[in-house]
DNA sequence: TTGACTTCGTTGCATATGAAACAAATAGTG
DNA sequence: CACTATTTGTTTCATATGCAACGAAGTCAA
């Protein structure tokens, strides 16, 4: 290690931490929702958005998940491939689509719930009482982030 | 939004909530660190470490920062390639690579360290006397991670 | 209405990626 | 020693990704 480079506090580095951290939490998710549902990480992002919000449209997604939206398309696509969403054209502006749950999106959904789920209930117990603070300390850092 | 569907907190759910702290702060350093110097991520983060560990192997890096062993040599391939590190075959044990900075490979880490820095140092800011407690409750769940 | 401009979703293309196969080196076992 | 098993780094291959270009729809102003 040279003695002329500057120091720098890796281990304390935010946006490093947070890759790190992220890329580990999902990928135990992933590799379930890939193995056991056959369905990858945009498109359980997607599934999830098309379930919890009113017909949103790929740009909706694209803007509240922070997908691009050529990748948000083309997780709707494989969705309504496999016949887990409809896409439907916005009769009040016909550029956008309205992006439904099928029957069988709903109870893929439900099923993918309790392990998200119960994820987060393991992470709660792992941080007790510092979950809070983690969540208002990630509140204020995505809060700067949306100007 | 059917009523079939269980309920789910997705603001408070962290696999999601980091996923997309991270993609949001890397976002940004990235395209500097692309457009500004040639260098993608994962060269970046390779550098880092080379920069400061003891001529780490490859499975070093790819250990401590929690990237794929391929992508770790591919980004030390490309990193050699424009003169920023050099590749050496341990003496002790053969299979191993020893990774070092050339004097280039110094000077480009000590120009990217200070952004680095500045940026960490917004985000002090926006967190002010929080910081503290996040970084404790990362710790926790890396700790936990890493068993 | 026309024509310039913007927005939305898709797609083409070059690159990046993950997983598995691989060769070389080493460790372990009889 | 010989033989198998494991580890390390690279590479191959199929897929995923980001970005720019595109057509279609909508907006706006003259």
């Amino acid at each position: 290690m040279p003695k002329t480079l500057p120091d720098f506090d890796l281990e304390h580095y935010l946006p490093y931490r947070f890759t790190v951290l992220a890329a580990r939490l999902s990928a135990e998710l992933a590799k379930s929702y890939k193995n056991d549902f056959g369905i990858s990480m945009p498109e359980w992002r997607v599934l999830l958005n098309v379930g919890y919000s009113e017909n949103p449209s790929i740009r909706d997604i694209e803007r509240r998940v922070s997908l691009e939206k050529s990748k948000v398309s083309r997780a709707a696509a494989k969705l309504e491939a496999k016949g887990f969403i409809t896409k439907q054209t916005d009769n009040s502006d016909r550029r956008l689509l309205k992006l439904a749950l099928t029957k069988q999106g709903a109870e893929l959904l439900s099923a993918l719930i309790p392990i998200a789920r119960s994820f987060q209930a393991q992470l709660d117990e792992i941080l007790g009482a510092h979950e809070g603070e983690l969540q208002h300390a990630l509140d204020l850092l995505t809060e700067k982030l949306d100007d």
